[in-house]
DNA sequence: AATGAATGAGTATTCATTCAT
DNA sequence: TATGAATGAATACTCATTCAT
């Protein structure tokens, strides 16, 4: 796969042998975490994946719908991800276990914060995008909730876990954005401030 | 200034005799802070301040230039707002002011979120953007630490008020991205939270 | 057949036993009368036949060899119903008989008409459509001229015959542009004027 | 005006000071007539007018514009000149006039022929063209119903004149189109039949 | 025979930029 | 200063054709 310039892990050997569909929805997720939306052109997706730019039109209806497929599965596998860690964690170490994974999420997929904040500022012109961020983030506001019900002892959600879930949410998107437009961002302290505004707000019942 | 659809505040009487150069700055903001910087083209921006496109260039060297003067303007407008809440404020009432002012912004003045937002995710991509929102973001963090410091009884600003002064930053752009994206997010609760991670913080001393 | 919209005579069940080649032939027929020539791709043809479009190219070396098969059956199939009515009707009847088809058809086989324009029209710049009109129009026209040679109580036709009978055939492709683009055309009055017109030409030997 | 293949006349000198959207409406005319609907593609139309293609879209919105526009200019100068013709000939020599110039455009005027076909077939698809098609054709067969009056020594039309007229010109659509295909297409025969034709239907009232 | 995947050339359109006036 | 015309490269998308299976 001679790519050009600036390529990634999408020729990786595991990677060659996925179905090109998903080859071509990994390559767009890679080329918008890495160059931005507006960088993300059909051709340049393509090129990433190692095929030519007329097979995208044969495994997708139009560009929108690619990218709308490279969200969706980002959104799903992040999703996934705190599902795992959910079900894996003992009542009483759901916020610790909560914070050690967002730090860690924090510091080592980069790409999704980078592909997910370009996306959702792109989708506050481009609604298809909006509703699609706003289901699956409605969705993981939801279970991230139950980790903080949990954590007060209950097992449903109440207003007051969902509050604190979607403003945790929002929250490290903004500091991520902070943070990796700036390598000197403070990121220790904002987990901290982050971690003890949890805390606070949960106590205070 | 939630505007509906393709309009413009830049032929408003009050615009028309500023200077073109002033008004093809004010445009490219609301081009951008509307529509997003996708569709911040050299003609639309020139459409919203009422001139032909060729004439960008005769005031910018292109358009990168053009983008990057709006963002300037916008960053320093927003710096001299927190230079003059300060200064109007005592001693003891910063931080009370100081959360007065974010949730007043919030509301009220979207669109210079909607356009930081999206300049702040072109950066990520794009160095010289990058490299003036470091420079001036810089400046409004150490001003708002000031906020923090007078809020502890000292006059400069100590390491742990600029991490808290980067981090209400950092998260107040998240929270206005997941505000504007949805506007069922809890404003109200996230606010609250921020505000007491702020006391806690200073408190914490 | 005035089709409405995206719609198949083909996948009924009369067509189902059809070999794949004959349905395609018919399928380009369809899609050529319904949407014109430029919509004709193999894609939508092999579509309207139910097939892949991959399949096209096994049974016709090329997209042109496809289309000249189905303009080749659609002007056999009407060489076929000329010969039969005239072979079917009494000498001193012919004349009679021609225009009461010449009015069945135009009113009847709509798609015949619109696709022979198409053809006809691509043919002005497409040699190897001329070829194929030319060569079987000719005979139609040979055909033809024998009916008018009957009514003038000849068995062979004369140079007048053929006149008429390509002037006739000519006459009645415009007339049925004219009246398929626009319903409010008055047919009746032309059929008249035509009818009136071969009469009076005959009569004037 | 160094243009590549094929070109006509474009570049001669009675064109050079016409206005670049006149050249380009112009060009459409040629092309399509040349080489037919299918091969007028917005580089081809642009490279006969001796532009490059993204000026087109600078004086049009879209390629339909540009040929609704080239066929519109058409149909108009086509309708100015039945006009003169009318406005130039006294009322007993209408209808020898009229077949005199119908003989006349048939053989000098050839690509206003091949290219009102091309459009004519077109619009059976295509809804636009089809409405202009309408609009300026009814206007065209007024007029020339006009001259059968007179000839009948009315001045005002009566539906007999206009069903002689949408006749004639549907039936030389049609002569046309066959002769362009055929060369040995009876022109002469069929101009004759079409004119007794039409003194028959006049003087049968 | 038939499919589904893949290619590469072609299409209309947009856009930043230049330039003569 | 300002305009309108013009360029050329880039974009998303279509399509006839090929080919391994």
């Amino acid at each position: 796969m001679p790519q050009p310039v600036r390529q990634t892990g999408l020729s990786a050997p595991s990677m060659k042998d996925a179905s090109t569909r998903e080859r071509l929805i990994a390559a767009a997720f890679v080329v918008v975490a890495r160059d931005g939306l507006e960088a993300a052109s059909v051709k340049s997706i393509a090129a990433e994946a190692g095929v030519t730019s007329g097979l995208t039109h044969y495994h997708f209806p139009n560009k929108d719908a690619l990218l709308e497929a490279a969200l969706r599965q980002a959104l799903d596998e992040y999703l996934d991800r705190v599902r795992a860690r959910r079900a894996a964690t003992r009542q009483e170490d759901q916020i610790e276990a909560f914070f050690v994974e967002a730090r860690d999420t924090a510091t080592k997929d980069t790409d999704f914060y980078r592909a997910r904040l370009a996306f959702a500022v792109r989708a506050l012109t481009h609604p298809p995008l909006a509703a699609i961020l706003r289901e699956l983030n409605g969705v993981a506001i939801a279970e991230t909730a139950l980790t903080f019900a949990a954590a007060r002892g209950r097992d449903v959600a109440a207003a007051r876990d969902l509050e604190l879930a979607a403003t945790l949410k929002g929250a490290f998107d903004g500091l991520m954005l902070s943070w990796l437009s700036n390598p000197a961002f403070p990121v220790e302290a904002a987990g901290d401030i982050m971690e003890a505004a949890a805390r606070g707000w949960l106590a205070d019942t």
